[in-house]
DNA sequence: CTGAATTCCGAGCGTTTCAGTAGGATTTCT
DNA sequence: AGAAATCCTACTGAAACGCTCGGAATTCAG
């Protein structure tokens, strides 16, 4: 996440390179790589190899939500096996019936409801240059 | 969570002993046993053993929110490290200063509104014989 | 008093996830 | 040619999760 919003801050300025954001202080290089991989894969973000190469969003900053990074990186987002996003059918076979479903549905849309609502335009420095 | 909702349909009747929860399909009985010491030493439940014990809530179940039961069985809760009950200081050194350190608490606070105001007693059948 | 039912206790185990490392191949610019 | 970067894949170490196991202590019924 901290990586994605110093590629939201550096937009519009180019790629930035991970060796940037590496000593910048987030990660480690490698697994900065192994992340974006991924990242790319989904499309949230695109590369430029060679010398002046580097990563940039494929969209503007305030198009890409913080659910969506969450999503690529960790899969869908749920609270428990029982409530995470895409519903297994398999779960709740319990004798209670999963009278706490409901609940743990309700913590779900909670937390979605700031993740799919928070853009990375949102840790932008409010003081611009 | 559900073997603790089963303690508290069955609450003012004497105690219910792990054998019958487990029987009803919810976890086998030796794990419980280990979940239910946890729950003991925090005060949530009280065991008497011997022929007809069990356990039983020693609070009625709206005293009892399924936060404190998540908290006693998992620890303190928070959709991240940083944002974490209990406030660990040494994390955020990053370089972004933590822009989303306050959007992880936002989260966090979605989480407690829901599992914090929620009790047991709102798993009661409502069909009461 | 015996024996069954139960809590109580602590150690161990198999799987999965998390965070990170490692090594190398490929592309691109200077 | 060579440096800088992405790209790819496999591995690793530690921790957590869900659970098993063996046994001790307690309590009640017969």
């Amino acid at each position: 996440m901290l990586a994605m919003v110093e590629l939201a801050r550096h937009h519009g300025r180019g790629p930035l390179s991970l060796s940037d954001i590496a000593q910048s202080g987030e990660l480690p290089l490698s697994y900065l790589e192994q992340l974006f991989g991924t990242l790319r894969q989904a499309g949230l973000v695109e590369g430029t190899r060679g010398v002046r190469g580097g990563y940039r969003l494929t969209r503007e900053p305030s198009k890409i939500t913080v659910g969506q990074v969450v999503r690529v990186l960790e899969g869908p987002i749920g609270p428990v096996e029982c409530a995470v996003e895409g519903e297994a059918t398999d779960c709740c076979t319990r004798s209670t019936g999963c009278a706490t479903k409901e609940m743990w549905l309700r913590v779900r849309e909670n937390i979605l409801e700031v993740l799919d609502n928070t853009s990375l335009a949102d840790f932008q420095v409010s003081s611009v240059g």
